[in-house]
DNA sequence: GTGAAAGCGCTAACAT
DNA sequence: ATGTTAGCGCTTTCAC
């Protein structure tokens, strides 16, 4: 009895039929609410559901209809705050529809990617939001496409001509960004990214470039962009600091480049916003308690969550016409880590 | 062609059959590697495979088979850095087996739990992986012993008469927490943790107790614990410094404690080390690149996530025996945090 | 060596 | 209003 695994079979709809005295059709029936039974079956029914505890094999179910209620959902990663409340809000999303979200993390893999759609084609999934790994031109949406999934691509991607796109405002989330720092007298910046990110960071950079060169011509705005991996771009980040570049301000354009700046930024004993002025893109739950609290962009999750399953399950559903690109506008909390240059030591220090 | 999402049905194991001029229990039997198969057949039959794309769909071979290739994963939250490390893991073992794990957030929710874990039944896995909100006593765990299911429970465990457990050694980690603080010397020091998650804040908290009276008798621990929810917890907390408490160190139990703690402490405008001492259970990434870096208990996730899934594999293939305790050896690190009490201001500042 | 038959648990026509 | 039939796509005896 300690440790007891037996797994003891299931009612089927068979034994519900035949305890109730009706056919397994009849209890289907019942099951999906279909009003032409007999009520006086239908209870027998019930009752029998209840006594043997039944409860339909979901798999068994969409075996047998056309389409399988499974969403698929593919991130790059669970690990930062931003994915996993997505992928959180995605599940329940997809329950509220009466199905069942799959998800999986392609490890910032193009490779692992494919392959991960490639099972879950062969699971036959209704759906799939995608969150390509570097943005909608992938092998990922190419064989999407070649296989006549649907699916909504997210985050990483601006627009595409087979499938509907829903990602944050980068452009406009950054154009703020540019605001506060030419406004805070900022005249020398550095913007920090990741290449293989390509469509957001890109989008990231010029929306800052564009405002910040219209607002202050003379403005200089250096570029540490690294191919695609982390470790790289704290190399070059050293180096460019190592050359006695001194900006007063830094924009990260992703979560990671902000924690490789901040731990620049100590290797050098400079400390935000004295030393330096730092703003990254995408908040975390830290970056308010810490002294002193990074300024952030942040990301709108539950809109986009929402507005990709909505796609999704339109397009599920039949729905025709072009495809569609939603950008989410962003908050920006301009918070103490960044204030105006040349203040000086401890004249920015908070309260 | 724009837009067009035309589910084209998919090549099916009789298609290839007749291609290959076979039956398709010949090409079932290729597939699975019978060595019993006419090699000339056997090429037909990778040829007509090739030709038509043909991949077995899984959920329907699973349908006939006894046992699912199916893992269930609960994790009371996707959001942090620990249980999206987790899921990863889990993700990368159970697919090193040819299974598919299936995550599901219980939102710290011990109904919500349950409702997963039934939808899992459902499903029929052949194992889930659960971890706990509370503990190994709570509704979810008796479910499973109910229904006869296999799982492995995880992290907010100690042991269990029916299920394999896997965690950190929370006990052994807050004993070096311990140590170390006395040995700074210490002697009043303040614990933060959650009620609800008794299991591992109830051992951590003992943990450290026990060692930190055993080395200085005189020392002065008090305990902030709210019942469940952070909230109330920051309340209490703030209540606490309130009525003038003045610890020289904090040990929070578990990592929205750190946060907690550090935003009291921003409050009331006291830095770590030079004001107060603060390490936590659980690490994260940020931890390291703020100022201070933040001291922090590092849990081996890699571990318990492959321990669970050996465990559990185990199981699944049939393994007889009394339910096995786990318990992995965490790492601490001190970081600049952590100080000597009274010290003074800046005495302790980073070079 | 290979294929026919049976069926996993369910649902959707089609009869009745 | 209900039951019968025919599968969904696959695997597995069990004959041949």
């Amino acid at each position: 009895m300690a440790h007891r695994q037996d797994q003891q079979r299931r009612a089927s709809i068979h034994d519900v039929a035949s305890r109730a005295g009706v056919s397994a059709a009849t209890v289907s029936k019942v099951m999906a609410g279909v009003a032409t039974v007999k009520p006086e079956n239908a209870q027998r029914v019930f009752d029998a559901i209840e006594q043997l505890g039944y409860r339909v094999d979901p798999l068994a179910s969409d075996m047998r209809r056309a389409k399988r209620r499974i969403i698929g959902a593919i991130m790059p990663e669970f690990e930062s705050e931003f994915f996993g409340q997505m992928v959180t809000q995605l599940e329940s999303l997809a329950e509220q529809r009466g199905y069942t979200l799959v998800a999986a993390s392609s490890r910032e893999s193009e490779a692992r990617e494919t392959e991960i759609l490639a099972r879950m084609h062969d699971w036959r999934v209704a759906g799939v939001v995608l969150a390509p790994v570097r943005n909608e031109h992938g092998p990922a949406a190419a064989f999407m496409k070649a296989n006549g999934m649907t699916g909504v691509l997210i985050d990483r991607v601006l627009s595409d001509d087979a499938f509907d796109t829903v990602s944050a405002d980068s452009a406009a989330a950054s154009a703020e960004v540019a605001r506060e720092l030419i406004g805070k007298g900022h005249r020398h910046i550095l913007a920090v990214g990741l290449g293989e990110q390509a469509a957001t960071v890109r989008t990231r950079l010029d929306g800052f470039r564009t405002t910040a060169l219209n607002l202050a011509p003379d403005v200089r705005i250096d570029v540490v962009l690294a191919e695609s991996h982390v470790e790289p771009l704290r190399a070059q980040l050293r180096d460019y600091f190592a050359e006695g570049e001194r900006p007063t301000a830094v924009y990260s354009l992703f979560l990671k480049g902000t924690l490789v700046a901040l731990s620049e930024f100590r290797r050098r004993g400079w400390h935000c916003p004295n030393d330096i002025s730092l703003v990254g893109f995408d908040d975390a739950e830290w970056m308010q308690v810490t002294w002193p609290a990074i300024a952030a962009v942040v990301q709108p999750v539950r809109q986009i969550a929402g507005h990709a399953m909505e796609a999704l399950f339109a397009r599920i559903e039949g729905e025709e016409g072009p495809p569609t690109a939603r950008l989410e506008p962003c908050r920006v909390f301009m918070r103490e880590s960044v204030g105006s240059p040349g203040n000086g030591p401890h004249s920015a220090k908070p309260q």
